[in-house]
DNA sequence: CTTCATATTGATAATCAATATCATGTATAA
DNA sequence: TTATACATGATATTGATTATCAATATGAAG
C-alpha cells in the first residue's frame, strides 16, 4: 500500500491516474479492456447499469464481454471512480463519483427523471442521528420519490 | 371499492380484518396459505427476506409452496401490511407496516444490527426538497450505514 | 529483449432472487 | 350444488450477477 505523499497534486490527476494508482497498489495490472471500460464510463454522463455500460464499450470494442465490464465496474467502485447510484428497477446502476460531490435521489415515479440534490439540513440531521445512537458514519442511500411537475400537470389534465 | 367510513374503529380492526378487507374490495379470495402466511409474518417482529418467511411458513405447514409465500408478501405490501425495508444483501426484505409508524434504518456495516429511527428534522428537510423542485412526495428510501457502537470498541482494541 | 509467475480475459456455466406457466384445486355467489 | 373465476404448487423461465476455466497478456526481473 503506497501512500499518496502529494495531496496538492491529487486533484490534478485524472481518473486514469487514479485507477493506474489503485492497480499498483494492489498488484493489479492495467490492461486495454479496462482502460476502454473507464474511458466508456467517463464519456456516459448519467447512470448506466453494467448492461448499458456493456452495450456502449461494445460498440467501440467488440471484443470486449460482459464479465469483464461487469468485474471492472465492481473495480472502478471499489478504486473511488465509480458509486453505486440506485438500484429499484432490478438492475443496479453507477455514476461517476471521482471528483464528483455527494449527492442524494429525487426519483419521479411516474417518468423516471431523476433530480440530484444536496441538501444541508439532511446532511446535519444525518449526523445527529448519528451521534444520537454513537454510530460512526460510513455512508448513507437516500432516495426520494415523488411525482415531477410535468407528471403532475398530465396527472391533472 | 369500497370506502371506510368508520374511521375510529380502524385501529381496532386487527391485520386480518385489513387482508379480508383489501381481498374484498379486489375480488380477490381468502384461502388457507395466505393466512397462514400472513400469521407467520406477523409472528415474525423482525425484517424478513421471501425465503426466511418461506422457511418459517413450511415449518407450519408445508404444503405451501415457495411462489405463494412470493405472491402472498406481495399482495399483503400492496395491502398495506408490509413494507419492503432494505434490499442491500441481494434479497428484499419486509417489515411490519400496519399500525408502525415509518422510520428509517441505521445499519452497522460490520455487524449488520439495525436501529429504527424516526427524525422529524429529516422528515422536514425532505420535505423542503419536494417543495423547491416542485415534486409531490410518495415515499422514500433513507438508510444510513456506520460502525455501532460496540463494534466502534472491538476495531479500537 | 526474453523469461516467467501471475493476473486477466472471453465464453460459458452456474447461481440467486423473482416471476410466468399451467393443470388442478378451491372459494363463493347464485 | 354448481358454475366460475380465482388460487395453488410444481416447474420452467427470466434477468442480473458471479464463478469456472483454459488461453492469453502483463510487467518485473534477469
Amino acid at each position: 500500500m503506497i501512500l499518496i505523499i502529494n495531496m496538492k497534486n491529487m486533484d490534478l490527476r485524472d481518473e486514469l491516474a487514479v485507477l493506474e494508482d489503485y492497480l499498483r497498489d494492489h498488484d493489479l495490472k492495467m490492461t486495454k479492456p479496462r482502460q476502454t471500460v473507464l474511458e466508456t464510463f467517463l464519456a456516459i454522463e448519467k447512470h448506466v447499469t453494467a448492461e448499458e455500460l456493456y452495450n456502449a464499450v461494445h460498440a467501440s470494442d467488440p471484443s470486449v464481454g460482459q464479465a469483464t465490464v461487469f468485474r471492472t465496474i465492481r473495480l472502478l467502485e471499489e478504486a473511488g471512480l465509480a458509486r453505486s447510484a440506485c438500484r429499484d428497477d432490478g438492475a443496479r446502476s453507477y455514476e461517476h463519483a471521482y471528483r464528483h460531490a455527494h449527492h442524494d435521489h429525487l426519483r419521479c415515479v411516474e417518468c423516471g427523471a431523476i433530480v440530484e440534490f444536496s441538501d444541508g439540513a439532511i446532511e446535519r440531521a444525518q449526523a445527529s442521528v448519528y451521534r444520537r445512537f454513537g454510530y460512526e458514519p460510513s455512508g448513507h442511500h437516500l432516495e426520494l420519490e415523488g411525482l415531477c411537475p410535468s407528471c403532475r400537470a398530465k396527472k391533472r389534465a
